[in-house]
DNA sequence: TTAATATATCCCTATATGGCAATATAGCCG
DNA sequence: CGGCTATATTGCCATATAGGGATATATTAA
């Protein structure tokens, strides 16, 4: 997507929106780690780990240390807390007794006895 | 970010990486709703909308029923779920005594105990 | 059939992304 | 200083996105 929201949310939702970028994190999860050692595991230029890393950053999700001419890099788990703070209101729809797709629907169902021309959808599929 | 990455976390993250379609999301979690009606919160245009929509689909977390020539959209929670997964191995960097900036940074002093030149790091910021 | 409503699709623009190679910096070491 | 290492920055390319207007398609209504 389109990393370019300015909000928070949207960077941070963008930052995570590439596998490299969540395996940089799972990575730092484990401790701080320089532009080197995290080039390793993937087949991609310095430049581009580089540029991811600069993704990360902007997100608020890495911070950029030193070490003489190393530039580790630290995960800040904040953002995380935010995503997490916003799925909150749906966890309900995935959690115990509405975690079929049956669930879902009956609930869905129930709560929409409100809304006037009621359309029942989900004819398809 | 890019909503290329085929891998579904990616496509999930992607699609949640926008307020419009976060906000979508958030309206159709109290029960389905037409493109008509999901447009109204918004200064977009129709196909735009409907653009959002088909990327919230694709990424799974929406689905589209039928009622005459409406298109009521049904919200998805799976992807969701799925992504509450990828982010638990992280939770515990943002709660309770990890809250803080301080308390975090002091666990990962302790965590990278076991690494070589031990970069005190973040001397920026 | 024709009109009206609700969506989807197409085409176009501006901008952002991922990736690379080449090059510039920064900071150590001899 | 000169060379070496670790990163950052800078073009450059191909593709994707958000957005819009115009138009096609679907389905109900007259």
């Amino acid at each position: 997507m389109a990393i370019n929201k300015l909000d928070p949310l949207s960077l941070t939702f963008g930052a995570l929106a590439d596998p490299t970028r969540r395996a940089i994190l799972a990575r730092l999860a484990s401790g701080d780690a320089d532009v080197s050692e995290l080039m390793k595991p993937f087949d991609l230029s310095q430049p581009t780990i580089s540029k991811h890393l600069n993704v990360l950053e902007r997100a608020g999700l890495v911070m950029r240390g030193r070490d003489a001419q190393r530039r580790p890099r630290t995960l800040v788990a904040v953002p995380l807390k935010d995503i997490a703070d916003w799925m909150e209101p749906f966890r309900h729809f995935w959690e115990e007794k509405f975690a079929g797709l049956d669930g879902y629907l009956k609930e869905m169902q129930k709560k929409k006895t409100q809304k006037k021309g009621n359309h029942r959808g989900r004819t398809k599929q």
